[in-house]
DNA sequence: TGTATAAATGAACACGTGTTCACTGCGTTG
DNA sequence: CAACGCAGTGAACACGTGTTCATTTATACA
C-alpha cells in the first residue's frame, strides 16, 4: 500500500508492448513514422498500464513546459478575479496550466518573472505591474512570449491587449449629454494603474470634443484605491460649488464607494447626479447599486491574451502589436435609459 | 539580439570557475561537504554568469517540483478570491508556486488532478468538489500529500482543515438570542456545498441546546447560489406568518441577496429582522449592506493547510488529521451590537 | 615517519522524454 | 536481376540536475 511505488514510463510500455522505447513516443506523439497496427497496440498497453508522460521530462527535452505564467494583484478585487477566472479557464481550454502569482511591488515582480524562466514557461501574461525591461530581455533571450493585458507600453516583441478606454469614455460622455449634464467630475486614486490614468485623459478629451470646456470638469483625486477610496473621496468632496450632473469613476469600486459615501451625506443617484463607472463587476448590478457601468469583454481579452502568445510562439521576431478590445455600455440606474415618450 | 540563445547551465559556471559540476551543485545546495573557499569561487562564479537552476531538470531529479496544485471553483466569488489570493500568497511565502486549475464538474477535477501528479507536485490543495477516491489514491501512491479546505470527508491519509461551523453557528445563536428573537429561519441553496449543509444542521443543533422547539426554526432552500440566489429567496418569501426575527445565511452572497430581496419588498435589517451571514466578505462591511457576519480566519486557514502539506511530506503515513480553526462574529448594523444602555 | 582519519573533489549514473541517425526489409522500377 | 527508394524500427544522444562512490589530498596521531 505505502511501496514506494515506481511509476510507469514510457520504457514499461515500451517492454508490454514488446517494441523500442521510441516507437511508444511515435505511437503517442504522432510524429515520425509508424505502422498502424504497432500504433494500435503501443495506445493499446499504456491505456492498459496506466501510462502518463512526465511534464518534467518532457519539459526538460522540449525545452519548454506546458506551463503559462500569469501575473496578478490583489486577486480579491472583483474585476481582477473575474479577469483572473476568465484567463485560467481560456488558459485550461487551450491545453496550458496556469502558474498564477500575485505581485505588490516590482522587486516581485522581477523575482516572479525569474521563477517563470526557470519552469521555462510558455509564456507570461501580465495583469499587474509594468514588466520591467531586463525580465523582458531574459524571456526575449528564452524565447518566452510576453503579452500584457489593460495596459500599453512601447516594449519591442511585446504585445498587449488593452479594453478600449477611449471608446468607453466616449460612450459615457455621450450617455451623460444624452441626459443635458453639463458640469462633469472624474474620479480617480493616487497612484492608479495605467489604465485608470487612461480612462481619465480619455473622458477629458472626450468631453473637449463635445465642446464642454475644461472650466466645467473637475478631477478628484482618492488617497486610496477600491471602495474605501470612493467612499472617503465622496465624504470629503466640495459641495460648495453643488454637485456635478455627470460623475465618471475609473473602476468599478470607487463608484459604489463613491455612491455609498453620498448617501451618507443625503444624496443619491440618478436624482441629484449621474454616475458612470468602469468594470462591470457583478456587485454593480445588485440591487443596492445598480450602477452603470463599461463594461469590459473578458472572455475577448483573454483569448486575445493567448491569441497574442501562440502567435509569437511560431513567429517570435514579429512586430508588438496592440490589440483593443471594443467595451460596451451597460444602463443601469444611475444614469438610466433615457425615457422618449 | 534574436540568437538562440543557449542558457547557461551549471557545466557553465563550473567550467568558469575550474571546478566540476558536481561541486556547483554542492556549492549552491549546501548538501556534501565542500573548501569554503571554493563555495565562495563557486557562488561568485554562478553570480557572475547569472546563473539559475533549472527547475524542470531539478523537478525531474528530485522526482518533485516545487509546484503546489490549487484546486479552486468559480474564482470571481468574493469569499472564494479572497481564500485563493490568501494561498498563493501563503504558498509563495513558503518556498512553492502555485499551479492554479478552475474546476467545475467532478470529471474536471480528475482530470486537473492527473495533470498535477504528471508534474510531480509538492501537494494539492482542494477547495471545491470531493477528491475522487481514486486520483487522491494516485496522489497517496505518488507520495504527493493532499488537503482539503473547508469540507470533511474521511479518506485515509488526507488531512482536512475547515472553519468551525458549530461554533460560528452558537455564535450567531447567541446573538440572536440576547436580540430576544423567537422565531428563526436559515437560508442556503440547493446543491450546497459540504459546508453549507454543516452551517445549517449546526444552527439547528445549537438552536436545540437553547431549547428552542424546532417549530420556531423554517429552512429555506434557494434555487440557486449567490447573491440571485438570496434575492429571488427573499422574494419568494412566504409572510403569511410574518417575518422570522433570526435570519441565518449559509454564505455572505446568499445574505447580501436576500437583504436586497427584502428591501424590494419594503422590509429592512435590523428593523424588521436580524439578518447573519457565513463569510465575512469586504462587500458585506460596505455602507449598503453592513451586515453581521462570521469571519473565516482565512491566514489561518491557509497556513494550516500548507503545514499539513509539509508536515505529511516529512511523514507520509500519519494519521488523517481533521483541524478546525476558530471563526469570530463581526458584529455591523443588520443585528448591531446590544446597547446596554 | 608511518598510518589512520577526515575532508574535498570529480567521474559516473539516474531521472524520463523527444529526436536524430543508421539499419533492415520490402516493393518498385529500370 | 540489380538498383533504388521508402516505411518502419531501435540504438544512441541530448536535455540539466542531484547524488553516490571511488579517489585524492590534507591533517592528526601514535
Amino acid at each position: 500500500m505505502s511501496k514506494p511505488h515506481k511509476s510507469i514510463t514510457a520504457q514499461d510500455v515500451a517492454n508490454h508492448a514488446g517494441v523500442s522505447r521510441a516507437v511508444v513516443s511515435r505511437a503517442l506523439s504522432d510524429k515520425g513514422s509508424i505502422a498502424p497496427e504497432t500504433k494500435t497496440k503501443v495506445i493499446a498497453a499504456a491505456r492498459e498500464l496506466g501510462y502518463q508522460v512526465n511534464f518534467l521530462a518532457q519539459g526538460l527535452n522540449r525545452k519548454r513546459s506546458q506551463l503559462i505564467g500569469v501575473v496578478v494583484a490583489r486577486i480579491k478585487d472583483p474585476f481582477r478575479s473575474s479577469l483572473l477566472e476568465g484567463l485560467i479557464h481560456m488558459i485550461q481550454r487551450r491545453g496550458y496550466q496556469a502558474l498564477v502569482t500575485e505581485v505588490n511591488s516590482d522587486k516581485e515582480l522581477e523575482a516572479t518573472m525569474r521563477q517563470f524562466t526557470q519552469f521555462r514557461v510558455s509564456g507570461v501574461i501580465v495583469t499587474s505591474g509594468q514588466p520591467p525591461a531586463t525580465l523582458v530581455n531574459e524571456c526575449v533571450q528564452f524565447k518566452i512570449p510576453v503579452v500584457g493585458i489593460n495596459r500599453e507600453l512601447d516594449i519591442p516583441l511585446v504585445d498587449f491587449v488593452c479594453s478600449d478606454n477611449q471608446q468607453g469614455a466616449v460612450l459615457a460622455t455621450d450617455h451623460f449629454l444624452k441626459w443635458g449634464c453639463h458640469r462633469f467630475a472624474w474620479l480617480n486614486y493616487a497612484g492608479s494603474t495605467w489604465a485608470g490614468v487612461q480612462r481619465g485623459l480619455a473622458f477629458e478629451q472626450a468631453l473637449e470634443s463635445a465642446k464642454v470646456g475644461p472650466h466645467s470638469v473637475q478631477q478628484v483625486i482618492a488617497e486610496q484605491d477600491g471602495y474605501e477610496g470612493g467612499e472617503a473621496a465622496a465624504l470629503a468632496f466640495d459641495l460648495s460649488q453643488g454637485l456635478p450632473q455627470g460623475i465618471f469613476c475609473a473602476n468599478a469600486q470607487l463608484a459604489c464607494g463613491f455612491l455609498d459615501g453620498m448617501r451618507q451625506r443625503g444624496f443619491d443617484a440618478p436624482k441629484d447626479f449621474h454616475l458612470i463607472g468602469f468594470d462591470n463587476t457583478p456587485q454593480t448590478a445588485q440591487y443596492s447599486y445598480r450602477l452603470t457601468t463599461l463594461n469590459q469583454d473578458i472572455p475577448a481579452l483573454c483569448s486575445e491574451a493567448l491569441n497574442c502568445l501562440e502567435s509569437r510562439n511560431k513567429s517570435p521576431n514579429q512586430a508588438a502589436r496592440l490589440i483593443k478590445v471594443p467595451v460596451s455600455l451597460v444602463v443601469r440606474h444611475t444614469s438610466p435609459v433615457i425615457n422618449l415618450g
